[in-house]
RNA sequence: GGCACCAUAGCUCAGUCGGUAGAGCAGAGGACUGAAAAUCCUUGUGUCGCUGGUUCAAUUCCCGCUGGUGCCA
């Protein structure tokens, strides 16, 4: 079977990813973008040797932070673990709802190799340009970035909300927005004291201002805060306010893309959420 | 103590030559096919500091009060 962990950042996917690893005898498998990306450890929040219940983990740092990747190397790493192991118990953790969608269901890129630059065109002659093409899709005119992507990659090979796998579960968790709001608020505090600067500084050292520093969340802060830009007060208010902006929109996505199981986290009685989990997948 | 300026949305501030007001940010909701921790969309009623005056009508003009800021003593 196949158990995939989703849910908005900070409401305990990971713990409950190795629970119901150990318990199952299953793999792990990462699904989040950031993860991906080794040596960005303290900023994802991503699982520490210790916190391991089992020895497979995959797709967890894979590729160093000034490579490329997207959901379209994704589909194509994660499908191949999938085929690896269809005798194997699977778990799916991680928070990136497009990695998991792209995963499992049918959601086919198209092998495009070469890329056109449109630096000199308006959103307005982007998006005439779109619709050209025979796009059927709507993407709103100020949304340039996937314009451009949709002009690089035209074919809309239709998305089907049609599972390629079978005995899969998706199990959502959840949290009352004032408890989550706080633990994500704590959590920031906590990767301050792990040494998520000192992190930052690193990666920015040894690989520049590359792109995945200026696109995660703590991580762009962070570098923000180096560049003289703002105080550390204002550092740390920024980053907790961008990460419940974005455990929201993790929210919208899984409520409305997939149909999940959604369980409450308890923090301080965990093992009582693992059990419901448990007790929903043997039923 | 004197003089000047300020007081409008949770915050920073516009504005109304007198007809009860609007931006940015925050907050809330949403979209999502190759950067997804990305990108984008929608959403603004508030005793216009308090009291009195002028006026058909005051948040707007005037007197006073309260609070704040600056300069002079």
């Amino acid at each position: 079977m196949i158990i995939c962990i989703v849910g908005p950042t900070g409401v305990g996917k990971t713990r409950l990813s190795e629970e119901l690893a150990l318990k199952y005898d299953a793999i792990v498998v990462n699904t989040d973008a950031m993860q991906i990306y080794r040596e960005l450890d303290i900023g994802t929040a991503k699982i520490k040797e210790e916190e391991k219940k089992v020895k497979e983990h995959f797709l967890f740092d894979i590729k160093n932070p000034n490579e490329e990747y997207s959901v379209y190397d994704y589909q194509k790493d994660v499908r191949k673990i999938l085929d690896d192991n269809k005798n194997r118990n699977i778990v799916l953790v991680g928070g990136t709802g497009l990695y998991l969608k792209a995963g499992l269901f049918k959601y086919e890129f198209d092998d495009f190799p070469t890329k056109n630059e449109y630096d000199g065109y308006t959103n307005e002659e982007l998006y005439e340009m779109l619709q050209n093409t025979g796009f059927s899709g709507e993407i709103h005119v100020n949304n340039r970035r996937r314009l451009i992507s949709k002009l690089n990659f035209p074919i809309n090979s239709g998305l089907k909300d049609e599972l390629l796998y079978s005995d899969v579960y998706f199990i959502g968790l959840t949290a009352p927005k004032e408890v989550l709001y706080e633990k994500i608020n704590s959590r920031v505090d906590k990767m301050v004291e792990e040494g998520l600067f000192d992190e930052v500084r690193r990666v920015y050292d040894k690989y520049g201002k590359v792109r995945v520093l200026n696109r995660g969340i703590d991580y762009k802060e962070v570098i923000a805060y180096f560049e003289g830009k703002m105080t550390y007060e204002e550092t740390l208010r920024l980053m907790k306010q961008l990460s419940r902006k974005y455990a929201k929109r993790q929210y919208t996505w899984f409520n409305h893309q997939m149909d999940i199981k959604w369980f409450e986290t308890d923090y301080d009685n965990f093992d009582k959420t693992i059990e419901e989990v448990e007790k929903y997948i043997e039923e």
